[in-house]
DNA sequence: ATGTCAAGGTAGCCTTGA
């Protein structure tokens, strides 16, 4: 069977509502794993992506964050927040809060992960420590899954570009977060675990750049960024048969600030294996 | 085509985060 998995930051999907309709109806993902929501889980358009023909998981408590999951092959085991998922505490806050980063669904063959890695900031704010400790807490979520044989994927908004060729211009980035070692060496432990980047193509330009700021028209100058991620295990990884960045989503008013990654997978039909041998 | 955008509190603008 082939199956569709796609990752979109999507930058508040109630003012996104209309695009996101429109991509599920081109693109035609099976899986859709969204960053993000910037609404309450009450306040997801559950009806309108019900009436597109997919069921959704999704996390929120707000204006900030939010992650979900849609589905049109099926949606269960829904977890919400990654196991030992640290918590950040906000200059006006007495405590921390573990924010709606992590949701994890199995739907039909596939288990993912939809995550939305904190930003960081700068590398001295404290966010961006909390961003190293999220990572790591990724990385033990991700373990069990990762050395199992269903095909497992960490796909979101990662906030970290994997290499220099991963930004339009590495000299702008010097000092700054999501270039430094430490943010690089966390996608390394990653790799560690057993995961593995699907390295998407790009449909214009040399690279697949999935962030483009919405200032400095850096979309028309294609001053953009790769930061969000696929990170399999090898069952997925070696069922990979295609992936694209959709920059053409990235396009006109009303878009978000990301582009969608596309990934095609090609899987063998449950019990086709013990078939044949 | 494009020199930000979205949400929320608060009162039609400012703050926060990206």
């Amino acid at each position: 069977m082939t199956v569709r998995i796609a990752t979109w930051n999507i930058n508040s999907v109630t003012a996104r509502l209309p695009k996101l309709l429109d991509w599920l109806g081109s693109a035609a993902p099976d899986v859709l794993c969204l960053q993000e929501l910037k609404c309450s889980a009450d306040a997801f358009p559950h009806e309108a992506v019900r009436e597109a023909g997919y069921e959704a998981a999704v996390h929120g408590t707000g204006r900030w964050n939010g992650v979900g999951i849609l589905s049109r092959i099926g949606i269960e085991d829904v977890v919400r927040d990654l196991p030992g998922q640290p918590g950040y505490l906000a200059d006006d806050a007495l405590v921390e809060v573990v924010e709606p980063r992590a949701i994890a669904a199995t739907c039909g063959p596939v288990r993912v992960w939809s995550v939305y890695v904190p930003n960081g900031r700068e590398v001295a704010h404290a966010h961006y420590a909390y961003k190293l400790k999220w990572l790591a807490a990724l990385r033990e979520a991700a373990l069990e899954d990762a050395a199992g044989p269903r095909p497992f994927a960490v796909l979101g908004d990662y906030n970290v570009a994997p290499t220099d060729a991963d930004v339009w211009d590495p000299s702008l980035f010097v000092g700054a977060t999501h270039v430094s070692a430490a943010e690089r060496e966390a996608l390394a432990a990653l790799e560690t675990a057993g995961l593995s980047e699907v390295m998407p193509r790009a449909l214009k330009y040399d690279r697949p750049f999935t962030f483009w700021d919405y200032r400095q028209l850096a979309f028309p100058k294609n001053n953009g960024m790769r930061i969000d991620l696929v990170f399999g295990n090898a069952p997925f990884t070696s069922a990979v048969s295609d992936s694209y960045v959709d920059r053409e989503a990235r396009k006109g008013k009303g878009a978000s600030d990301h582009a969608p990654v596309v990934v095609d997978l090609a899987l063998d039909a449950p019990g086709a294996a013990a078939e044949a041998s």
